[in-house]
DNA sequence: GTCTATAAAAAGATAGAC
DNA sequence: GTCTATCTTTTTATAGAC
């Protein structure tokens, strides 16, 4: 068949022995790394014992059994992912000055869109968490999380809007279009990674995406 | 990689309950309907014999081995899959009568958005797709597919920009707007149909994506 | 072509020593 | 808490009869 997962024993090697906690650690960090990459069937608690550089049955003692261990990994991925994200959308779109307030959107669009296109682990665990959701439901308790996302860009908009810079009337539905526009066009076409964009058609796309944008919200 | 039904080796015509053409069908009906519900690792070959009421070896003589069944199975169902989308767009944006395009492309929306969110097989191959793909690159192949889709949408909105109804300089990029502010929310915020949207939902969400396109792409 | 029966390997989880 | 060694079940794939 095809290739089992087998981790290299030394690659999980070296790193601070002795206490309980490190060795915990390193077990998260081997978790993440063979699930991001292999899914949850296909990665056995023999691999990330040797990828961790620990014994197997150290693992049972810390997490009972694979399901735990997995959801605990994946639900941290996730939300420092959704972390990543929001600070991005903190970082731009504040503080715009009047005149240029469109390049500044055009711009934000870019960055989000290669963000969303260059960042691997934020990919892979979107992918996982869709195609494992349907057999953990406990992940489908993330799923509220993305508002976050959409929510810190509405409240911008709205701020561009009272300001009578954009003609937003429903932020929340106008940062679910900016978000579709970009990010969103990214995410499908890509299939949330598993194909690989060049980084002239990310730009294409957000660009286009964000004049779009612009037209259906500029004051008139 | 492709999967159509073998030419017959014996009978002329019909399928015969029993034969092997008949066997063949049971099959891939049960591999499509397992591979589609739990992925492939999560499903053995053996639960697809019980589900045809066939012999596991009967499988292995057809098939050779579990991967090439799943890349022939879904293949084909991500085919059909693409072409109930395109069939959508043709049945639809045709011969808009003069007063009534912008209704006629809000209620394309909502049929598209409500198609999207309402064919678990549709968003099942695509999860599917996207998980599968790393460990299957012969999946990758079936990539250029989805461009169909948006090529289609973007006929439309050239004739429709031809008869000064729209003004759409980029018919293939406003066809992605388009795309993306209908089935890519859905797709986006169902997670490819792992979190069940209402009705509701889904209808709000196409409609006021299609009005942001029409404020975008409206003869000025 | 199709079936029953059976390899051969790998998985999740546990026993018991230290 | 951690390790080595082991149990039990399930998996893919094949042998050989009909």
């Amino acid at each position: 068949m095809h290739s089992q997962v087998r981790a290299h024993p030394s690659s999980g090697r070296g790193r601070p022995a002795g206490g309980s906690e490190g060795k915990r650690a390193a077990i998260v960090l081997a978790a993440r790394r063979l699930f991001l990459r292999d899914g949850f069937e296909r990665v056995s608690v023999d691999a990330i014992a040797a990828e961790a550089g620990v014994s197997k049955r150290t693992i049972y003692n810390h997490y009972g059994d694979k399901e735990r261990l997995f959801l605990d990994v994946i639900g941290e991925t996730y939300n420092t992912m959704i972390g990543a994200v929001v600070a991005l959308m903190d970082k731009y779109l504040t503080d715009l000055p009047d005149e240029a307030v469109e390049d500044g959107i055009i711009a934000f669009s870019r960055e989000v869109a290669m963000f969303a296109a260059r960042t691997p682990e934020r990919t892979a665990v979107i992918r996982l968490l869709m195609s494992e959701a349907p057999h953990f439901p406990a992940l489908l308790a993330m799923e509220a999380r993305p508002r976050g996302i959409t929510a810190s860009i509405a409240e911008r908009l709205a701020r561009l809007d009272a300001r009578g810079l954009l003609d937003v009337p429903e932020p929340q539905d106008a940062a679910n279009h900016l978000f579709a526009l970009t990010m969103g066009q990214v995410n499908n076409r890509s299939m949330y990674g598993a194909i690989e964009l060049s980084e002239d058609e990310v730009t294409r796309m957000a660009t286009s995406g964000a004049r779009a944008f612009l037209r259906a919200y500029r004051p008139r």
